[in-house]
DNA sequence: GGTTGATGGTCAATTCAGCTGACTAACTCT
DNA sequence: AGAGTTAGTCAGCTGAATTGACCATCAACC
């Protein structure tokens, strides 16, 4: 199509390993400049996700994350050893321990939310605004293409 | 059992993580249910690479998957003990070791081949196929962005 | 022709992420 | 007052990828 005829056009999959490897290195690497340099690649999520919608319950996390609620408890358990969050139990239902940002935190997630509209930005820039949307919906659309199948097969 | 993600508009990092897992899942248990369920995350990968072009040296995997060289010869020694990868050394280059699809390995990777083919083609049936082209560009586009990032900092 | 440096790969030990299984505590429903 | 469900933890384990040390080969060059 566009390309000479040696390179092959890459398989979406591809595509979304790459992009994906693209935002994860720009923003960790501003965490790290900015000295959170101690984050697990999970913590990122986490903390991104906490910036929007404070206070979250552990098995929301794992749902969140697509894994177990225990290792969702562990994730949490190293991200506040490190400073980045606080467990508070909550007072409505005495199960459940509330998820929230420290300020360490929260000031991670300020870097890593900048960092990610930075990329944003410049994606924009290169293809245009129309274009980012478009490719935001069809990524959900392929998102829900696999939703239905997850729930009955995935064991 | 309506338990929505916890976030309100996904961030592009979230829709590519969850997008990837779409691909990942559908090709994963096409494969199970072909009988192919042994195979390590990372070999669909290379699987589906070498699908492409036969015989490639341990160290332009390891380049492609954004690992270390040990990592990509610990991958290929699974997959080989599986039987879905053969090592014979380069006559060119006695360093090298050329990694190709074993019989096993070409069945599997027809298997993979198809069932993202299969997922292209509902993709493109939901939101058009200029959608996905466009979206395909867009990525192309993000990955660029990044490119030059990476070569300085990473290894 | 022999040294130097880059490249390709391996071995060994370790870290890290996430999983399973078994369990307790608290809530919900009847 | 139970029975079942949901939230979370503890303990032990596996798998994937890392670091560090090392060897073999090739390419270049004085």
């Amino acid at each position: 199509m566009n390309d000479p005829p040696m390179s092959l056009a890459p398989s979406m999959p591809t595509l979304l390993r790459q992009a994906q490897q693209t935002y994860s290195n720009a923003l960790r690497s501003a965490l790290t400049d900015a000295g959170y340099d101690d984050l697990p690649t999970n913590g990122l999520f986490i903390i991104g996700g906490l910036a929007r919608r404070d206070g979250v319950p552990i098995s929301r996390l794992a749902r969140a994350l697509g894994i177990t609620k225990q290792g969702a408890g562990q994730l949490v358990d190293t991200l506040v050893t490190r400073g980045y969050l606080e467990r508070t139990p909550d007072p409505h239902d005495r199960r459940q321990q509330i998820v929230t940002l420290t300020q360490r935190g929260r000031a991670a997630a300020e870097i890593q939310t900048t960092a990610r509209a930075a990329l944003d930005g410049a994606l924009e820039a290169s293809v245009g605004p129309a274009a980012v949307g478009n490719a935001r919906r069809t990524l959900a659309a392929l998102i829900d293409l696999g939703r239905p199948w997850v729930e009955g097969e995935r064991r």
